[in-house]
DNA sequence: CTTCTTACA
DNA sequence: TGTAAGAA
């Protein structure tokens, strides 16, 4: 009784589609199209409800294939929705970092379409690649040094940057500065020579990094606390870090080695500063200066320690 | 007046 | 997908 049946104009009035449309659907095997006894399709309210269901799914960007297959039963709609989303996020990642691309471009003083041809060439550039170009950069830098293999394969890990499928604008900035560093001959044979002087025979990596890490983190705790670098105690945290680094280094915490370290400090806190604090923004660390301040904290204790040195 | 099919743009 | 044309 309740039953109510409408001819193919109808159907389109109610659902707002057009005539041509619903007939097209039916004819793919979409609609059921039962037909009155004039040949004239006639649809129900079952009917008229999967037209709605289409179109929503049309709407999501699902294509008639995916319905069809939605319809007959050899999909689900989970399985359906689950195929459409993956697509859509994909492709929402790649707007959103086409738009800051854009920005990143629009942000400089006078953007060139040099400008705009390196920030997307750099933008396009894979995860992969740049792990890639790490890999090859640390190689380059580690030749010829005894370095061991647990240690270049962290060095590589905590190289790698990353960029996030949603940048900002500075994200992108620092991405290509760091693609840019890592292709810089100079800046390759700087480092080289630094590790050069560090990976001699006599060197012991989990010592000097242990060393580091207590060093750091008792200059991260003085600094909070306020202690000023000419203050005993953190004359202390920098003769212990001296007596520390020198052992592991198989070299005596002298004048010369103090030397050394200041000239080391100096290096660090050029390019390899500016990686650091790069990796940081790409990391999205609102404080990527922290380690910069600590570091010289230390090297200020470091020059107020009493001279001469034994 | 409506729909159907087929063909064309 | 829209539109045209001739038929039912």
């Amino acid at each position: 009784m309740g039953a109510k049946f409408y001819t193919i104009g109808e159907l389109a009035r109610l659902s707002g589609q057009s005539v041509r449309r619903i007939r097209y659907y039916s004819d793919k095997g979409l609609l059921p199209s039962d037909r009155s006894a004039g040949n004239y399709r006639i649809y129900s309210e079952t009917d008229a409800a999967r037209l709605d269901l289409i179109r929503a799914l049309r709407e999501a960007g699902v294509g008639l294939a995916a319905i069809g297959k939605l319809i007959g039963r050899r999909l689900s709609l989970a399985e359906v929705l689950q195929a459409r989303l993956a697509i859509l996020e994909t492709e929402i990642a790649a707007r959103r970092r086409m738009a800051a691309v854009l920005r990143a471009t629009l942000r400089l003083p006078n953007p060139a379409d040099a400008d705009l041809r390196r920030f997307w060439t750099m933008a396009n550039r894979s995860n992969k690649d740049m792990h890639a170009l790490v890999e090859r950069f640390v190689e380059r830098i580690a030749e010829g040094a005894a370095m061991d293999e647990e240690w270049r394969r962290r060095m590589i890990e905590t190289s790698v940057p990353d960029l996030p499928d949603d940048p900002t604008p500075d994200q992108i900035a620092a991405w290509t500065e760091l693609a840019d560093m890592l292709e810089d001959e100079d800046f390759a044979r700087d480092l080289k020579t630094e590790m050069a002087a560090f990976w001699t025979g006599a060197f012991d990596p989990a010592a000097y990094r242990d060393a580091a890490l207590r060093t750091y983190e008792a200059a991260q705790a003085a600094i909070a606390n306020g202690i000023p670098p000419q203050a005993a105690e953190a004359q202390a945290i920098a003769a212990a870090w001296l007596d520390d680094s020198a052992r592991a280094m198989g070299r005596e915490p002298d004048r010369a080695f103090l030397d050394w370290q200041f000239a080391q400090y100096e290096k660090q806190s050029g390019r390899m500063g500016r990686y650091r604090q790069l990796l940081a923004i790409l990391r999205g660390e609102n404080d990527s200066a922290e380690p910069d301040r600590v570091w010289a904290w230390l090297n200020d204790a470091l020059r107020a320690l009493p001279v001469p040195l034994k």
